[in-house]
DNA sequence: AAGTCGTGGAT
DNA sequence: TATCCAAGACT
């Protein structure tokens, strides 16, 4: 055998091209990929999908954006009518930092989502996730796109483990950093299919590595696939948190459309404590504002 | 830097 | 029924 002509491919770049050849055949088709969404309504896309499935998220998007179809929009209006349209969601301190958000690019950016990662990162809600993501999927950049898919992908394709650490670490950093397109184009495209990958081949659970493009060089299933090992990864439990009081608090503001008397919010939960605690919170929050008459609403300002 | 912060579908 | 988990950010 004679000698390639070529420098033998790194590992990396052999992940390249297989990955983004089966995106183009296999992405979802999703409202804020298509090329009018532009960068307010990848920003939106980004903010609800925050730990909240696609499938949930589409229906509040699209009327989010009908409402508020520029950062402008949003900014002029109350917050609270961001955490009400938020809806059940979920996490709506994220409602809040959006409505933030806008103002903020408003005021800072004359209305127009920032193409700066720095000036990304600089706005309410917006985190080294979400500042990559905007930058790359909105604006074509070459940033590291580390989101819980990605990592999940790099943990078994690369390392060979089931699951990626529970906080991302330099480590993983480092290797998405060295695992990115030198090209711009292509490494914006390479963030996107590594994350549709793991959330349609590579998931958390029942994974089908038989539609996996790179299931031939992933280490992790080389290795026979071995289950994770260490301390079960935190597991979070729900009912009787402050965080279900919070959420049937909520719920009665976001229906309500006139001040709610502090009775009404007493009949949400038995427990007088954990109620007014939780209700404490939200108003330290900003999601809810106290009036001076005793009863209570979403903010207006 | 470990905890907090919602919600609902799937298994 | 109980547990897991879904494009994180913030403190």
């Amino acid at each position: 055998m004679t000698a390639p002509t070529k420098p033998t491919p790194a590992a990396s770049e052999s992940l390249h091209s297989p990955v983004i050849d089966w995106f183009d055949e296999n992405a979802r088709d999703l409202p804020w990929r298509r090329p009018d969404a532009g960068p307010w309504g990848v920003m939106v896309s980004e903010f609800m999908l925050q730990q909240t499935p696609v499938s949930r998220v589409l229906p509040v998007y699209e009327q989010w954006l009908r409402r508020w179809p520029r950062p402008a929009d949003l900014a002029a209006d109350a917050p609270g009518e961001a955490v009400r349209a938020w809806g059940r969601l979920g996490y709506p301190r994220r409602a809040l930092r959006l409505h933030g958000a806008a103002v903020a690019i408003t005021e800072r950016h004359g209305g127009d989502v920032p193409s700066d990662h720095a000036q990304l990162l600089a706005l309410p809600g917006v985190g080294e996730y979400t500042a990559a993501a905007v930058a790359s999927f909105a604006h074509g950049q070459r940033h590291p796109v580390l989101d819980t898919n990605v990592r999940r992908v790099f943990a078994r394709a690369v390392t060979g483990v089931q699951y990626p650490p529970n906080a991302t670490t330099a480590a993983e950093r480092k290797l998405a950093r060295a695992l990115l397109p030198d090209d711009e184009r292509t490494a914006a495209r390479w963030a996107a299919a590594s994350m549709e990958l793991g959330a349609l081949v590579c998931t958390a659970k029942n994974e089908t590595c038989h539609r996996c493009p790179i299931a031939g060089q992933c280490a992790w299933r080389l290795a026979g696939k071995p289950a994770h090992d260490g301390p079960p990864r935190r597991g979070q439990t729900y009912a009787g948190t402050d965080r279900q009081v919070r959420g049937k608090l909520l719920a009665v503001l976001r229906e309500a459309h006139t001040p709610v008397p502090q009775a009404a919010l007493d009949q949400v939960w038995d427990e007088p404590v954990q109620r007014a605690r939780a209700l404490d919170g939200l108003v330290a929050d900003g999601l809810v504002e106290p009036l001076p008459d005793g009863r209570y609403r979403l903010p207006h300002a």
